[in-house]
DNA sequence: CTGAAAGCGCTTACAG
DNA sequence: CTGAAAGCGCTTACAG
């Protein structure tokens, strides 16, 4: 299995040129005849050169590598959200000649603030961090002096660049649709202490009935998960909402189970709205009207916006928003005609 | 944000000793003084030195990076077990000191047997691959001369190790459970051309009716997915089996719908086991008895042996079987008392 | 257009 | 125990 491996000396000697020229050729750099650069690239094909790009690393000070940092919480607890969004970036990084190093933060490497290995041994040329870690630790990422790319939450405080959806417009218009279907007693479901996204989507919400100049009704509003992140058994109201805008698909996917158990029918007696257009949505009869991320933008985004920081480091704390929309579906009923 | 980087001679300066001295100290190697490596040791914590792994890599020949390919097919729609997985390789790999290259083998990708980027690059020293790809590519992927380690899948005409759930013997058990709580009229849920691991489960029910001298009815064997791995609409049998093995929880989890569509009730009657424990199982109402898996045992061992390929590389073609337990729940209805 | 020289930051073998 | 020398495979000036 141990067969040498081809440097570019090596081809550079079977065709009595210097390794410089060679290098030039394969780098596609000026500096070289067409004939000759020819030549080069074809006994390079031939005698299966790969180049070493650690070598190349270390004189050009570039590992092309991204690492991705994806909170454990985020990673599976059936939040797949940020594992298809690593996909997306995944073929955008490649398509741009970078790997991507994908490491988990667990929540003990939050709470200690441990420099990731990637980081330790400066593996990477930047950091793409998906879905909310805490205050604390990406201040200590930051000190790490890689470019970063946020994606999916920030921190006014903390001044970094930033990709996210446009909760707060989305969540506006989703619960607008509601309005206009007639409904006026809406509820929101979802706990606004554990992530930015779902404060923006709850003020969304709000913005939406504070236009219609709709009373907003406390006891309507509803949580799926405790300020840990982890889900509990809903509490319906006394007096049910006719519909409610959940936080995230899984969300209007539980209240919808809930509602059942206790025989409300969804529409017939309550409506519900998710977010996130992921597979909760699909998986409950009938499917749950819902707003579709753009996932893929926000990757494409994401990885071009890394690169330029590593390219060229000005500036920072660049805002990136990315539009959303509504998708149709059946658990709106609708109360009025138009 | 640009910041001159410590290195070894950095240290070694500051100390007035060789960079030879440092290396060793770091790496704790011996050839050093205790007090000495002591005040080294200190000294590169206090300028905060991170070492340069690329440098490192490029003297001793080794990366530190492990490449983890899965087949699009597996990373997203829907078959979250794999991405279960990789969360435990990473976890395994970074306590071994290994970061994980995580790319995604596009249908494309596998046809065209393109060679992955961190493959051409050289940035592996090994490779872990997830999910069943296709001979063809695999082979492919063997000629480059890596370290490969299989999980969850083989071919047995290309001798690489690889780590396998015993589905054989797992399917065998569960469909020996059904049997034992009364059932006779068997279905087998899953299409045995798509995948190794779902031949392997079929055979297993076939043995436990087989050991009962149970005759097979081919007309109980209905299929979830095409040929080619899409979700197709299940077409029910004229007269259903009064249980069914299925390949997957999430086979099980749309012939539980789909009987509940057809007014059949479930375990009422008919009954349904699925495999791999994953959320569907639980998804269902009520929740599907099924295997589970041991995800991070097949982890730990995938990356423990791709580790020891690294490093000396002798033998190959191991085969590293995995058990797997029942997870009794309620989707099964008892036929008989015992 | 072509290439000799220097150097990226380490580690390895060897000498003292 | 300590360190000078060589070298891993590239790229980057620079000289011709």
């Amino acid at each position: 299995m141990i067969t040498k491996k081809i440097t570019m000396q090596d081809i550079a000697d079977s065709l009595g040129v210097s390794k410089v020229t060679v290098s030039k050729a394969i780098n596609d750099k000026p500096g070289v005849g067409l004939e000759l650069k020819k030549k080069i690239l074809d006994v390079a094909t031939e005698m299966d050169y790969k180049i070493n790009s650690i070598a190349k690393a270390l004189k050009t000070n570039r590992t092309g590598n991204i690492g991705v940092i994806i909170s454990d919480v985020f990673f599976t607890k059936n939040e797949y959200f940020y594992t298809k969004i690593f996909r997306y970036i995944e073929m955008n990084a490649v398509a741009g000649q970078y790997n991507t190093i994908l490491t988990i933060a667990t929540e003990e490497n939050e709470l200690t603030k441990k420099t990731p290995l990637m980081c330790m041994e400066q593996k990477v040329d930047g950091l793409l961090i998906l879905g909310q870690i805490s205050n604390q630790y990406l201040a200590h990422l930051k000190r790490l002096n890689t470019p970063i790319v946020l994606i999916d939450f920030y921190y006014r405080d903390i001044n970094l660049d930033h990709i996210v959806t446009d909760n707060f417009y989305a969540s506006y218009i989703i619960t607008s649709h509601l309005i206009e279907s007639g409904h006026t007693d809406i509820g929101f479901c979802g706990n606004v202490n554990l992530y930015s996204s779902i404060q923006d989507r709850f003020l969304g919400y709000q913005k939406a009935l504070l236009e219609r100049k709709i009373k907003y009704n406390e006891s309507f509003l509803i949580m799926e998960r405790d300020d840990k992140g982890a889900y509990i058994d809903i509490q319906l109201p006394e007096k049910n909402a006719t519909a409610y805008v959940c936080n995230c698909d899984k969300a209007a996917y539980l209240l919808g189970r809930k509602l059942n158990s206790k025989g409300f029918k969804v529409p017939g007696d309550v409506s519900i709205v998710g977010f996130d257009d992921v597979e909760f949505s699909t998986m409950f009869q009938p499917n749950i009207t819902t707003v579709r991320i753009r996932i893929e933008d926000m990757a494409r985004k994401a990885v071009k916006q890394i690169m330029r920081r590593i390219d060229h480091d000005e500036g920072s704390g660049q805002r990136i928003v990315i539009g959303a929309e509504i998708v149709y579906r059946d658990s709106v009923k609708k109360l009025i005609d138009d």
